[in-house]
Parts: structure tokens; C-alpha cells; sequence
DNA sequence: ATCGATTTTAATCCCGCTTTAATGCCCGCC
DNA sequence: GGCGGGCATTAAAGCGGGATTAAAATCGAT
């Protein structure tokens, strides 16, 4: 697993590294709370560790960033022995468990694998969308094609999910319209040909690869190869 | 979920009916055929408990006339151990499961399970219109025919997907016109009628399986076999 | 409030779908 | 046999849907 760790005391932090690493992990060490929540933001994290006594940022507020950002990791939780107060705070900002310290390793590690057996089990939403050579990661908000990243608008992005989710599909203005803009947008302007135009810029125009996004005349727009 | 249970024996019909209320379903029965079909046209049933041997109407009968009113309610059919012939003809009928009589509780309890799944899922539309060796997919909006892909335009595609949808029956100059174009098209033009041929071109023309769309002289067109 | 980015509107161009219309064919009727 | 009605077939005209571009409006951050 990829795991994050995102802890202040530099000799915990390369504790938890060299155990976690021994049982065949690869783990990334933060000391600082807004180093670690970038990190979590642009990589693809299976759990995240989190100190709550952070300097700078409270833990609490990076838990509570990435669950509004949609960021479904696991985050297991390390307070302070008694820190009652901390737990029931952290828990809601939207940890999924804790650990106090000082911990036995042993009972990390059995923590580490419930949750990541729990997580895996409840929320297997598929995190990033693939279709050819392209890709859409639903964390990050970002495509990327042939290694390449490309940065997409909201609404860009929205469309592209939609387009992606219904790849083969057959997509009419209307029900585009109402995915991607909401119920009754639809003032006769051409909105949505725009965006397919700037979609198409983005992630067709300059790369090698095939035609992804094919108009069906007098019917609507599909996602899909040859 | 409500049940609607035909069922001329009473004392089957009252076991039914108290195995199923324990389920927590809510269950009408009904010892008369005719009755029955009724019931099921005024009400909106989750499930119909067909019997075949019925007294005065046929539970086939049942199930077709349902069919042919284009209720798509699941129907589960009750036969006699290896009736074999019952249970084709069923099936023909239009009914989508069947269980011999006698059974246990927990299999019927299984099918109507998988039953009411299964049509919540995928019976949202049927997204493959058949029609001897067609096929139309409604939502890649492509035709097919012997393994060959058939690329319709908007106005070909609602047209055959009118025709696919009323196989049997003539359709009128006037309906289609208003089905597919809207309302008041008719201006002395042909249009229908070159759009006829285009069809039959593209899933007539080169193909070694019969002629599927006749003309009705002075009535419409039908599509049908034979 | 200001500036840049995003979103929406609007105008123009072009391809090919749609429609029209002319011709050919089959059949029944005078 | 000639004629006309109903449909099939074909080709050409027109028109509309969609691509593209640019400018206007709106949003959001500082």
C-alpha cells in the first residue's frame, strides 16, 4: 500500500517509515500539516497517517480539508495518550479511526489493515476513469493522456466524467444539459457544443492518440474508439 | 412489495399469501382468472404469482393479454412438476420465471428475489430492440444485422426504432409522420417514403436474411416476417 | 475594487442530413 | 391498350446542425 504519513516529531515519523517499510509499504513522511495535505491532494494515498498536534495547521483541519474535497482516503488518527477532547474532534472531522501514542507497532499494523479491508469493502468507487490512452482521476480532478497532465475547468471536468461513465453511450443535448448544468438550462444557446469543442482541444488536440469524443448528428455526443 | 397472486387452489393461495406476508409483502389473491387479470390492470403490482391451470381463462392467456396491454409487471408462472410444454408456452407468453409446483417456500422466496432485481436493473428499458435477425441498440443508436454494424442518421434511427417497437402492426402515413417528425408534417411531400427506402437499403440491401419491412398499399407500412 | 479565469452568448461558415421533386414502375380500371 | 393512382427510386437543392471563434458576462481570488 501507499501510505502517507503526516507527522511533526522526526524520529516517530522515521519509526513509523522503516516498520511500515518493512512490511513491504511505501510510505512518504510530511513534518508539516499543509506539505502533507498538498501531498494527499496530488498523489493517490491508500491510508493516510495523521498527528493531530501539527505545527502551523491542526490536524484536525487537514482531516476536515480533504473529507470537502471528496477525498475518500482511510485516515487513521494519532493523538496524544487521554486526548479525549481530540478523538471525538477528529472522528467528526471525518477520521476513520485513532491510535494513541505511544502505540505498540503491532497494534498499528492490525489497525492499518481493518481499515484498509473496511474502506476497500464500503467505498470501492472507482477513483480513476479509463478509456484508451485516456485518463480521469476523480480525486485530483485532473485527465491526463500518453503521461501527459492536463488540467480541466469544472465544467470541463463534469462533462468529461459524465462522458466517461457512459462511454459507448449515445449522450442526447438534454440529458448532458441536465447532468452536467441542471434541470432546465436549456435557453437555445449552444453551451454545450462549446465545451465539447474546448474538451476536445484539451484532450485530443496535439496528442497521437485516437478521436475519443464523436458526434452523432441530430443526436448527441458519445465517448468512444474507432 | 405488493404481490399479486392467481392462484385457483385456496389452500395453495392462503399458504402464499401468509409465507410472503412474513416476508413483509403486501399480498392480494385471487381464485378466478379473469378476476386476476383485472386486478392486475387496475393495481400497480411489483410481482404477479401466475398459476397456468386455471379454471375458465388460461393462465397463458393471462399473461399474454397482460403483455399485450404492455404491462411489464414480472410474472412469476406456478406450473405442474414437467410440464414441460406449460412452461414454453409460458415463456412465449411473456412471463419471465416459472417454479413447479410443488416447491419450497425459501426457493420461491429466492426467485421472486432475483426476479424483482433483475427488472429493477436492467429492465429500465430494454436497451436492444430485437427483431428477427435485427437488432437495434437504443443506446449506441446503431443498427445490426448478421454481425454487421449499421450506421443510421436521426431520422433513420427513430423511424426504425418506431417500427421495431410495433412489429405487426400497420403503421399509418399519419402516425409516423407524427411519431417521428411532429405533428402536422404531411405537405404533399414523400419524405416517409424515400426515408423507407433508406432504411431498406441499409438493412435489406446485401443481406441474405428476409425482407422485414412491407408495404401496405393505401394503409402504411408493417414490420413483420414472412 | 480589480484582474484573470471561467462560463456564456452570439455570429459565421460549412458539411451532409433532410427534403423536395422528377421519373420510373407496377397494377387495376375504364 | 391507354390511363391514372400509389409507391419506389434517384438526384439535386436547401437548410439546419454543429464547429469554430471571439467577445461579453460572470465568477473568484487577492
Amino acid at each position: 500500500m501507499k501510505i502517507l504519513v503526516i507527522e511533526d516529531e522526526v524520529k516517530v515519523g522515521a519509526f513509523i517509515k522503516r516498520g511500515l517499510e518493512e512490511h513491504h509499504h511505501q510510505v512518504d513522511v510530511y513534518t508539516d500539516g499543509m506539505k502533507g495535505q498538498q501531498a494527499a491532494l496530488e498523489q493517490d494515498y491508500d491510508l493516510i497517517l495523521l498527528d493531530l498536534m501539527l505545527p502551523g495547521i491542526n490536524g484536525t483541519t487537514v482531516c476536515r480539508n480533504l473529507r470537502a474535497l471528496e477525498i475518500p482516503v482511510p485516515i487513521l488518527m494519532l493523538t496524544a495518550l487521554n486526548a479525549t477532547q481530540d478523538i471525538v474532534e477528529g472522528l467528526n472531522a471525518g477520521a476513520d479511526d485513532y491510535l494513541a501514542k505511544p502505540f505498540h507497532f503491532s497494534e498499528l499494523i492490525a489497525r492499518i489493515n481493518a481499515l484498509s479491508r473496511r474502506k476497500s469493502h464500503f467505498h470501492q468507487e472507482q477513483a480513476v476513469l479509463t478509456f484508451a490512452d485516456l485518463q480521469l482521476n476523480t480525486h485530483t480532478k485532473t485527465a491526463s493522456r500518453e503521461g501527459q497532465e492536463i488540467v480541466l475547468t469544472a465544467k470541463e471536468y463534469a462533462l468529461l466524467e459524465l462522458l466517461l461513465r457512459n462511454t459507448g453511450k449515445v449522450l442526447s443535448r438534454a440529458l448532458i444539459s441536465e447532468a452536467v448544468w441542471g434541470l432546465e438550462f436549456d435557453t437555445g444557446t449552444n453551451t454545450i457544443d462549446v465545451y465539447v469543442n474546448y474538451l476536445r482541444n484539451k484532450i485530443e488536440k496535439g496528442f497521437t492518440g485516437e478521436k475519443l469524443i464523436h458526434t452523432v448528428v441530430g443526436m448527441g455526443y458519445v465517448m468512444k474508439q474507432k
